[in-house]
DNA sequence: TACGGTACACTTACGGCGTAAGTATTGTCA
DNA sequence: TGACAATACTTACGCCGTAAGTGTACCGTA
C-alpha cells in the first residue's frame, strides 16, 4: 500500500526518537498537549504505532523525565561545595528549560537509568568528600528539596519578565482593597516591581545559605 | 418530574460543597480520578450541574488548591523562628494529607483568598520581626522552596512504610548489577533499609539548618 | 392569590483522549 | 522461496471536558 511504502521510507522510530520528540513537543506546546495522537502526528505516524516503542503513556512520561535528568550536569571536581553548587545551578537551568517536568517527577516507582546515575554520582561526591552516611542523607535531602521547590515555584510564576510581572501584580492586588493584604502589597511595590528585579536571583542566595550550613555541620562534627 | 423533586430535597450544592467533595475525592482516589462526572456522582448530581458553581475544571482545581492552603496554620507569636518553624511543619502536614496538591500549585495566575492571606501573614511575621524587605524576600523564597520541594519528594516516594520501602529498594536495585550504582546501594543498605528509618525525619533537620542560616544572616546584618 | 424572574439541575451532543484488538506490509534469514 | 519477526496501520470502546438548550421549583411583588 502507498501509505506503508511511505512509512518504509521514513527514518524508523525508536524509543529515543519518540522520547525526544515528546520532550520537544512538551517544551513547545505544554505537557497537556502531549497526547499519543499529537505526538504521532509530530513524528509522521499514527498514534498506535508509538506503542511499539513505549508501553503506555505513563512509560512515555517516565522516559521524558529521564531525558530531562540526563541533561543535568553530574557533579565533578574534588571540592564538594563547588561540585554541589554547580550541579544545583545546572539542575535549575534544565528544569527551567523543561517547565513541565518538575511536577511530573512523580515517576515514582520507575526511575530511569539517567536518574539513577545522577543520584549515584551526587551521593558519591558527598561520600568521597568525607560525609558520613547520615550526613550524606541530610545534605542530599535538603539540597534536592530546595532545588525542586525553587524550580517548582519558578515554573509556576505567572510572569516571565518585568512587564508581565507588573501586569499580574496589578491584576491580583487590584482585585482587593489596598489594605487587605498590606505586606503582599508592600513587597510588590517596594521590591518586586522595582526595576531590575528578577526572582531567579534568589536561587543562589538560598543555595549558598544551605551550602554554608552544611559546611558548618560537617566541620563541626 | 420525579428526578427534579428528588433534587429539590437534596441539600443544595454550593461552591464550597463542590470544592470540599473534590478534595475528599482526590484524597481518596487520586487527582486523576477527579472528573466532572465522577465528582457529580459523588455529590448525587449530573456532571453539568457542577458548572453552576465552578467556571470550569481549571477553576475547580484552583479552588481545591485554595482549600488546601486554608488548612495550613498561619504563623503566630512574636518569635519569628518559632512561628516559621511551626508554619513549615503545618504546611508539610497538610501537603502530606493532600499529596495531589503539591504538583498542582500551578494555580499560577489565580491564587485564591486563603492563599493570599497565608502569604501575607508570613510576610507580616518576618517584617514584624525586623527583617528588611530584601531579607524578607530571601527568607520567604528559601523557606517556601524547601517546604514545597520536600513535600514534592515525599509525595513521590513510592513507599509509605518500611515494608514497602524494602520491596521497592529490592526491585530497583535488583534490576542492576550490584556494582552499577554503588553509592545508591550503600545508602539503601546501610541507611534506608535500617530499622526505624523514616524519610520524614529529614524534614526538620533541613528546616533547622535553613532557619539557623537565616538567623545568622539577620543578626550579622 | 397570581405571575414573572431567577436559580439551578437536567439532557443531548461533539470532538479529543488512552488503548485493546486485529490486520497488513515490510526486511531478514533459512 | 517461504516463514518469521518487526512494526505501522485501522477500527472501536468507553472515558473525558464542556457548549447548548430544556424544564422546574422557588421567591418577591402586585
Amino acid at each position: 500500500m502507498a501509505a506503508t511504502q511511505h512509512a518504509a521510507r521514513r527514518a524508523p522510530l525508536s524509543r529515543d526518537r519518540v522520547l525526544e520528540a515528546a520532550v520537544a513537543l512538551a517544551d513547545e506546546t505544554g505537557i497537556d498537549s502531549v497526547s499519543m495522537r499529537k505526538l504521532g502526528e509530530a513524528l509522521g505516524v499514527e498514534a498506535m504505532s508509538l506503542y511499539n516503542h513505549v508501553a503506555n503513556k505513563g512509560d512515555l512520561l517516565d522516559g521524558m523525565v529521564d531525558v530531562v535528568f540526563s541533561e543535568i550536569d553530574l557533579p565533578s571536581g574534588e571540592n564538594w561545595k563547588v561540585a554541589m553548587r554547580q550541579r544545583a545551578i545546572s539542575a535549575r537551568q534544565v528544569l527551567g528549560r523543561h517547565r513541565w517536568a518538575i511536577g511530573r517527577m512523580e515517576s515514582r516507582a520507575s526511575p530511569g537509568p539517567a536518574t539513577l546515575r545522577h543520584h549515584d554520582a551526587v551521593l558519591g561526591c558527598l561520600r568521597g568528600a568525607g560525609f558520613s552516611i547520615e550526613m550524606t542523607a541530610h545534605a542530599y535531602s535538603v539540597l534536592d528539596s530546595y532545588i525542586y521547590g525553587f524550580a517548582l515555584q519558578e515554573a509556576n510564576l505567572p510572569f516571565d519578565d518585568a512587564e508581565e510581572t507588573a501586569q499580574v501584580a496589578e491584576e491580583i492586588l487590584g482585585q482587593f482593597g489596598a489594605g487587605e493584604y498590606p505586606h503582599l502589597t508592600e513587597l510588590a511595590m517596594e521590591h518586586v516591581l522595582q526595576p531590575g528585579y528578577d526572582y531567579g536571583n534568589e536561587f543562589e542566595v538560598g543555595l549558598d545559605l544551605i551550602l554554608d550550613g552544611l559546611e558548618r555541620a560537617v566541620s563541626g562534627a
